[in-house]
RNA sequence: GGAGAGAUGGCAGAGCGGUUUAAUGCGGCGGUCUUGAAAACCGUUGUACCGAGAGGUACCGGGGGUUCGAAUCCCUCUCUCUCCGCCA
């Protein structure tokens, strides 16, 4: 969520970069700031009658220590109106807060000044491509029916266990998905990642700190039992270890990376974009998680694109970067960069990572700050966030790019993984 | 699942109705001493909000209550630990 602080003084600049979100915040931003001008005289006044009371309050302690019964109950009566006073201004001030509260939530991140305006994906901005795009013959398959070809991937066993959207990994289909995994997470190492093992449950806490909860409830599941939800990403462990943390300077640059498995109920989803790996309810993810001073969160995010990248060209998959405009973003981002690969069969091109730039807007939730050297006043930070990467979309493409009369050909880079080269 | 104990500042740990602006120790920061360091000694040491400032208010796991006054008493929730049971 956005700070109190920066709505008051940068009032015209956000209603301005709302406006590339298709965000009308002018009336909602006049209420907050008129919100916030009541909350803050009902609080002087209520801490001057409190101060007030606190000190009657000693002066009858000391009238009963000196034995003045009288006095005692004389002053004890003058505390009665006072108590009123300061309960109706406390109960006031509670619901000038939650409404000031319920109303600040509403309102998405700020955009980066770069963000270009849109409605929908067809207004982001390519950034650049990459990698050759392979010419396939008309007898080429898409990947749902390579992984049945070669028993890689079992649809139809993953619903007599649970249900679509959770297939079983068979063979080299399984193995492969291990050597992704273990190539994404080393390849992370490399750039100077901490690699990080997290709960695959959070509580309601943490769904909150990383913004899923309270709104966007239905996307995750929920084990009622123990009120637990499964994460739909690792981004949601991952950042919330810094939940109520104050760091220092020293400590930055935080970069974790993690592996999980990540759950998404995507109701209402159907037809070709939920065909075989393209969307699905269970699937493995590794992620990047950078923590960052406001100064250079945006160099970070650079910095973060450019690896992803490096990763997708070893795969040697064709590969787009797009940055996304206003409308294609997410409530809670500033800057977000998408990767896309392209899955030859199905000539289509799939989400795989997206990298983002969060600003303190998560920090605000989580409470994450750091401590100024200088100043040694605390500072929120900016968390940033991307997939290094998403596995099925990049299992599609493999497979339908690169299937030969043979086999099934795997990258170089990926064969010390898998122990072998080729599918057949 | 059963029984018990507990939750206090960065950490350890007192306090159990009114000089608590939360003792004390450790750690951190600043200083004295020293060629330098250690030791010793002195000082300092949270967060948030309101206020131009002086200053004020709130916070002792969360929420509610009793009281003129609550870290302290009552209710309730959550979590942690110990033992037993079950178990990879």
């Amino acid at each position: 969520m956005l700070t109190i602080n920066f709505l008051r003084e940068n009032t015209k600049l956000a209603i301005e970069r709302l406006k590339v979100k298709n965000f009308d915040a002018q009336s909602i931003i006049t209420v907050i700031l008129g919100l916030d001008q009541q909350r803050r005289d009902i609080q002087t006044e209520s801490d001057s009658l409190q101060a007030e009371m606190n000190q009657l309050s000693k002066e009858i302690g000391n009238l009963f220590k000196q034995g003045k019964q009288t006095e005692a109950n004389e002053a004890k009566e003058k505390t009665t109106s006072l108590k009123d006073k300061i309960k109706d201004l406390t109960t006031r001030l509670d619901e000038v807060n939650s409404e000031l509260n319920s109303l600040i939530v509403q309102l998405p991140n700020v955009p980066h000044e770069s963000v270009p305006a849109g409605k929908t994906a067809d207004d982001n901005l390519e950034v650049r491509t990459g990698g050759a795009i392979p010419v396939l013959t008309d007898e080429a398959l898409p990947h749902w029916d390579l992984a049945a070809k070669y028993n890689l991937i079992d649809f139809e066993l993953g619903n007599k266990l649970t249900g679509s959207g959770f297939p079983v990994y068979i063979g080299q289909g399984a193995r492969l998905q291990r050597a992704l995994i273990n190539f994404f997470l080393d390849e992370n190492l490399k750039a100077g990642y901490t690699e990080y093992l997290p709960p695959f449950m959070v509580n309601e806490d943490s769904g909150f700190g990383t913004g899923q909860l309270p709104d966007k409830e239905g996307q995750m599941y929920h084990v009622g039992l123990d009120n637990f939800y499964l994460i739909p990403t690792a981004e949601v462990p991952v950042t919330n270890i810094f939940r109520d943390v104050v760091l220092n300077e020293s400590d930055f640059p935080v970069k974790c990376t993690a592996y999980t498995p990540c759950f998404r109920r995507e109701a209402g989803s159907y037809g070709k974009d939920v065909r075989g790996l393209n969307r699905l309810h269970q699937f493995d993810k590794v992620e990047i998680v950078q923590l960052r001073k406001p100064d250079d969160s945006y160099l970070a995010l650079e910095e973060m694109v450019s690896h992803v990248e490096a990763i997708v060209k070893k795969l040697g998959l064709p590969y787009r970067i797009i940055k996304l405009c206003g409308g294609d973003m997410s409530f809670t981002s500033a800057l977000t960069y998408d990767f896309e690969v392209f899955s030859a069969a199905q000539k289509r091109w799939l989400e795989v990572s997206s990298v983002s730039n969060f600003e303190s807007f998560q920090a605000n939730r989580l409470k994450l700050r750091y401590r100024n050297n200088e100043t040694k006043k605390t500072i929120l930070a900016h968390t940033l966030n991307g997939s290094s990467l998403a596995l099925p979309r990049i299992v599609a493409s493999l497979l339908e790019n690169n299937q030969t009369a043979e086999g099934i050909k795997i990258p170089e880079v990926l064969v010390p993984y898998t122990g072998f080269s080729l599918i057949k």
